[in-house]
DNA sequence: CCATCTTATTGAACATGTTCGTCGGACGGC
DNA sequence: GCCGTCCGACGAACATGTTCAATAAGATGG
């Protein structure tokens, strides 16, 4: 707005300024990637938002992924949880709560990469984990599964999206599949990889939320089937 | 080697220097990782081990994550794969080929990050998907199933070995205790969350390595109770 | 043997994350 | 009301990732 910094004087003899404050940079954090986008929101490019240095943010926020973090913990304000205490089957409505959370992962899959390493632990996380918790303990697990349940179910959520940070050739989608992986699989020698070979292109193929909805249900059916002190039922 | 670079003449009109290769870049990335550590891995230092600048790696490796991942597809060889044609249950083994590859892990947890974002698709890889594959087939899971059952079972180990990519305070164990999200669960309000207040600590609490296996064992039984098409068994 | 073209290479530049020593104001004791 | 202490804020500095236009070397064609 200002046409150009209209005093290059000192920040420090500035008359008042609102004070820092970790509400206050998360606020504007989340505020300027809705308006620039999430590379946008650079720890400079934020002080500057903010009339500060870098520096200063470094007292309210450990880091750039905790800033991020932060960010996602908001935005998960947009998930979708009534259904954890609508009617119906609880798988399914399970499944429902975990692909709202998946929608707002893939629209900033980076956010995800963040999450992995600097989880989020607002009350949305925590409304989150609680409904799960709750949609679990429905279902009947006990509850020393259903507390490391919730951790895998997320964590297989989150990597998901994070493994989609990458790709990025937003235009031409037939790029997509020129993945190293592909190639190698399809140069792989049959007699040495047998079953590699045989399945070929299967192991890549299939739409990201369609592979994500199967992990969901693999999930849930293993939690059910796998008490914690025994590895497998049947052993 | 060289007692400090010798004269400092442009590279430019050196004679004769070895010509950059990948393989070169990747095996000298290797032993710098051996001998500095993983965080001295960057392009400019690897640039300087090479005598050249920063930008000509750039012909052959895309960005650090995918040097990253060159270094782990190079670090995979040590996976032990002797279990999957040895004898004895097919889960046991199953789970000790995933062990070790999460030992890997677990020694460089930042390059499991960089392996989230981009995969390895090296001959030690495809070696680790094929022993995968070929013990899910010896335990008859159906083709369709396993294709995408050994995508879980990577993802689950190099998500959780990435979480710790955080976690540093080497010398005081009590430290990494003081996550938030210990500290919010503490805090639950037991009214709004039942479920999380109920559970308190257990969310947090386990070994990672005990919660690792529990986790391999939900995906198989997991895995086999899950048909690709149905969403669950008895739905 | 020379002209031309391709391609790897490179130096320089820019934006970023993060740290450090210092400074200034606010707050509490007297 | 004065002074000393403490803590947040700040400017500057350093290392990093990544891009780009220019250049040299080698290949190609005549």
């Amino acid at each position: 707005m200002s046409p150009r910094t209209p005093a290059p004087r000192s920040r420090r003899e500035r008359p008042a300024k609102p004070a820092l404050t970790y509400e206050g940079i998360v606020h504007t954090a989340v505020r300027l990637m809705q308006t620039e986008g999430l590379q946008r929101v650079t720890m400079r490019r934020l002080a500057q938002e903010l009339d500060t240095g870098p520096a200063s943010l470094y007292v309210y926020v450990a880091n750039t992924a905790e800033l991020h973090a932060a960010i996602l913990e908001k935005l998960l304000g947009a998930v979708d949880l009534t259904q954890a205490t609508a009617a119906g089957d609880w798988r399914r409505r399970l499944v429902a709560v975990l692909d709202s959370y998946t929608w707002v992962l893939f629209e900033q899959p980076s956010l995800a990469q963040s999450a992995l390493v600097a989880r989020p632990s607002g009350p949305n996380y925590l409304a989150l984990v609680e409904a799960i918790l709750a949609l679990l303990h429905e279902g009947g697990v006990p509850d020393e599964q259903a507390a490391w349940a919730v951790d895998v179910l997320l964590l297989v959520a989150t990597a998901t999206a994070a493994e989609h940070s990458a790709r990025r050739s937003a235009d031409d989608d037939a790029a997509d599949e020129l993945s190293y992986l592909t190639a190698a699989i399809a140069g792989v020698d049959p007699v040495k990889h047998p079953r590699t070979s045989a399945l070929g292109t299967d192991l890549v193929s299939g739409a990201p939320r369609e592979r994500l909805t199967w992990f969901f249900h693999v999930l849930i059916n293993g939690t059910l089937a796998t008490p914690r002190r025994a590895g497998s039922p049947d052993a």
